[in-house]
DNA sequence: GTAGGGTTAG
């Protein structure tokens, strides 16, 4: 077709999207040498119309694009919803002549800091570098921007260092990052800096500031620097509002948040999103609820970003009743809800003990089209390690490894840490060794999985490997492998780890370390050594360290010291039944009758009520709830039939119940019917009857595991063949074969 | 026709 007839087609403004295509698609048939100005037409027609793939598809078959200009190509591309159109621009535009456009390189550059994509970068500084470009104030601040936001500070750093006098736009850049990387006085230093060199910074400067330290977790020095930029005559724009609420919010200071949104309202910042939901998180994390809902309900269109923030500060402040309902209304109006709106909803459930409908929220939003992402998944697995859903936590895993998610520190340390509380320690190690980066959290995921296993040694390696690693061990860290000592009895080891923590890494011990070690001396039977070590801390010890002391009391009978430690207990936590049941049985472990009434008319006095025994048991991805001395249960005749069985069996070979585990003073058999009813025994006996011969049976109990059910379920691991898991309130107990992992030290 | 700053989920 000729020219002419192309031009036949008389395209103007006004024409129809088809008639731009007919245009394009006869360019490609005839082969034309490019006509400039007929692709420029369709060109600006393709952008205006946010047809950004059909504008490189026509640049790429061109021909000639000599006078193309590819800067404002570049420009409207990599600001596009598809930045790595430009970058697919890159050999046309390189090989160009001239080669090089020098307004083209920001825009190329700020592509590649979009996506963001280093090695494209990295060839467009070599450019820079080669054309002469790299002393460019625009290059120079381009290129600062894209190093900072692939994460190479080294190289932004240089760059920076470079510019003989930098653009405040180059100050804004490497201020605002050493405030997000939460270096307060780096931040400070440059800004000084900045001022005497008499560059003078403007609003991105403050607002950049502000966020970096707002996010990095130092909200005073956010709010400060508020008050530092009012004070050098500069006034915060919507921007800078919506930057510094979450910051107000932070420290909890209405006080400021208020003035703030009285500012907001003079300017008439009200009807922006970003500031609603700002506000509304503010008055979340201040407690005031109906500020929160007054500034919800006076905005007129609904946001999704205010429906979020709406539900966040409802789960935030206890309301979760409140939030589901208003989650479900705002499904109701359809209101198109995002992966933030499903993850805060799951992340209140989890949060608050609704561990089951965390898991259905879970799947509903997978049903609703919303993909699940890496902020999801932490926040759903702690539900699932809860209630030892393991289907259901090795679903989300699947899901993880399909979309990529594991090599988030957070998806995998939170695996890390559900495996570990689904008794599936080896399945958590699997997840450790196959991550490329570790975090503190995901060491620690580890070592507090191995020390609730018991696993001591186990966790002493790994702790000696992160000795050596990056990861130096923080407090967190020294709790877990201090905890893995007291469990497996490791006096010497204990005592090293505690020295070792003061000395070699300047951690100085906080309440929980004491706790740890009270509980490493007193259970190993060093009593006396551990009450004397109480008296020497530093502080004054919580129920924590008082408790640890009551429990080894009870497993060594002593009944002075367990006397000290109750009366304590009984005035730092005067509401806890569980510190009077344990002096109660550590009298009735004595025979000390007289002490068991006292202790439990004291309970009746101050009306208080054990708190009941409570297992659970997963039995083909439905969790069963079972509660001590409860017959409720559909299949309660057929477990204690079950129980009764075993318990023949056990007396033919000679096996004697504890008794003195319970509570009461009562006749003996009366005893023996009360034991049969602790809730772990019946959960296993449902775990017999409703599984092939030869399944494993994962319990979780509420309470620590008692004596005698430990003793029984320990016989049912070998006369059963079942290898049976039972989670407490401190660790697990892995039965097997007659024996269990806590080596019954415990 | 070229560079920089915002809310809500861990």
């Amino acid at each position: 077709m000729a020219r002419h007839s192309v031009q036949l087609l008389r395209l103007n403004p006004s024409s129809s999207f088809f008639q731009f295509q007919l245009a394009h698609a006869h360019m490609l048939k005839s082969g034309l040498k490019a006509d400039t100005h007929l692709a420029a037409e369709i060109l600006s027609f393709y952008a205006a119309h946010v047809r950004f793939p059909d504008v490189v598809a026509l640049v790429l078959s061109l021909t000639d694009t000599d006078t193309l200009s590819f800067s404002s190509l570049l420009s409207s591309l990599s600001r596009s919803p598809i930045p790595s159109l430009a970058v697919s621009l890159f050999p046309r535009m390189l090989s160009v002549k001239p080669p090089l456009d020098p307004f083209a390189l920001p825009s190329a550059l700020k592509a590649c800091a979009s996506l963001p994509s280093l090695v494209n970068g990295q060839k467009l500084h070599a450019l820079a570098v080669v054309s002469g470009a790299s002393n460019d104030t625009f290059v120079c601040s381009s290129l600062l921007h894209f190093y900072l936001k692939c994460g190479v500070q080294a190289e932004a750093q240089k760059v920076f260092d470079r510019m003989p006098n930098p653009s405040v736009v180059a100050y804004s850049a490497v201020i605002a990052d050493a405030a997000a990387r939460g270096s307060v006085s780096g931040a400070k230093k440059l800004l000084s800096k900045m001022q005497e060199s008499g560059v003078e910074p403007n609003l991105v400067t403050w607002n950049g500031v502000i966020a970096g330290f707002s996010r990095s977790g130092h909200p005073h020095e956010a709010v400060s620097m508020v008050q530092r930029m009012l004070l050098e005559g500069c006034r915060l724009d919507s921007i800078g509002v919506s930057t510094a609420l979450p910051a107000a919010g932070d420290i909890g200071d209405l006080w400021v948040g208020l003035q703030i949104h009285g500012y907001a309202i003079k300017c008439g910042f009200e009807a922006d999103h970003c500031i609603v939901s700002a506000l509304i998180d503010m008055y979340g994390k201040c407690q005031v609820i109906d500020g929160m809902i007054r500034v919800f309900d006076e905005v007129g269109n609904m946001d999704v970003g205010s429906c979020n923030a709406l539900l966040t500060g409802l789960a935030r402040n206890g309301f979760v009743d409140e939030a589901l309902m208003r989650f479900g209304r705002f499904k109701e109006q359809e209101i198109e809800l995002n992966v933030v709106s499903w993850t805060s909803i799951v992340a209140c459930c989890a949060q608050n003990g609704k561990d089951v409908k965390a898991m259905e929220l879970f799947r509903e939003m997978q049903s609703c089209g919303v993909r699940p992402n890496s902020v999801t998944i932490p926040c759903l697995l702690p539900a699932c390690a809860n209630i030892v859903a393991l289907m259901h936590g090795r679903s989300a895993h699947c899901f993880s490894l399909r979309s990529g998610l594991t090599f988030d520190v957070y998806v995998s340390s939170a695996l890390i840490d559900m495996y570990a509380k689904c008794g599936r320690i080896r399945d958590a190690r699997t997840v450790f060794d196959l991550m490329p980066m570790r975090n503190v959290v995901t060491w620690n995921a580890m070592l507090g999985g191995y020390a609730m296993h018991g696993r001591a040694k186990d966790a002493i390696d790994l702790f000696t490997l992160m000795e050596g690693s990056k990861q130096k061990p923080d407090s967190i860290s020294f709790t877990c492998i201090l905890s893995s000592c007291s469990q497996a009895g490791l006096k010497d080891e204990g005592r090293r780890f505690f020295l070792e923590m003061e000395r070699e890494y300047g951690i100085a011990a906080r309440m929980e370390h004491y706790a740890c070690m009270v509980s490493l001396l007193s259970r190993s039977g060093k009593l006396d050594e551990a009450y004397r070590f109480i008296g020497e801390m530093p502080f004054y010890p919580d129920a924590c360290v008082w408790g640890a002391l009551l429990s080894a009391c009870r497993v060594h009978g002593n009944v002075q010291l367990g006397e000290i430690a109750a009366k304590n207990l009984f005035k730092l936590e005067p509401h806890n039944a569980g510190n009077y049941v344990l002096l109660s049985n550590i009298y009735a472990s004595k025979g000390l009758w007289d002490g068991v009434d006292k202790v439990r008319d004291e309970m009746k006095s101050l009306g208080m009520k054990k708190n009941p025994g409570c297992s659970w048991i997963e039995i083909k991805n439905k969790v069963h709830i079972l509660l001590a001395g409860d017959s409720s249960h559909t299949k309660m005749e057929q477990i204690v039939e079950r129980l009764d069985h075993l318990g023949d069996e056990m007396k033919k070979r000679g096996y004697q119940p504890s008794t003195d585990l319970a509570l009461q003073d009562v006749e003996e058999q009366d005893k023996e019917q009360m034991l049969c009813g602790h809730s772990e025994k019946l959960a296993v006996a449902l775990g017999l009857i409703s599984t092939s011969p030869g399944t494993p049976l994962r319990v979780i109990k509420n309470l620590r595991i008692c004596g005698d059910c430990h003793a029984v379920i320990k016989f049912i691991s070998e006369f059963e063949r079942r290898e049976i898991l039972v989670r407490d309130i401190n660790r697990f107990h892995l039965l097997k074969d007659g024996k269990c992992s806590c080596g019954d030290y415990w």
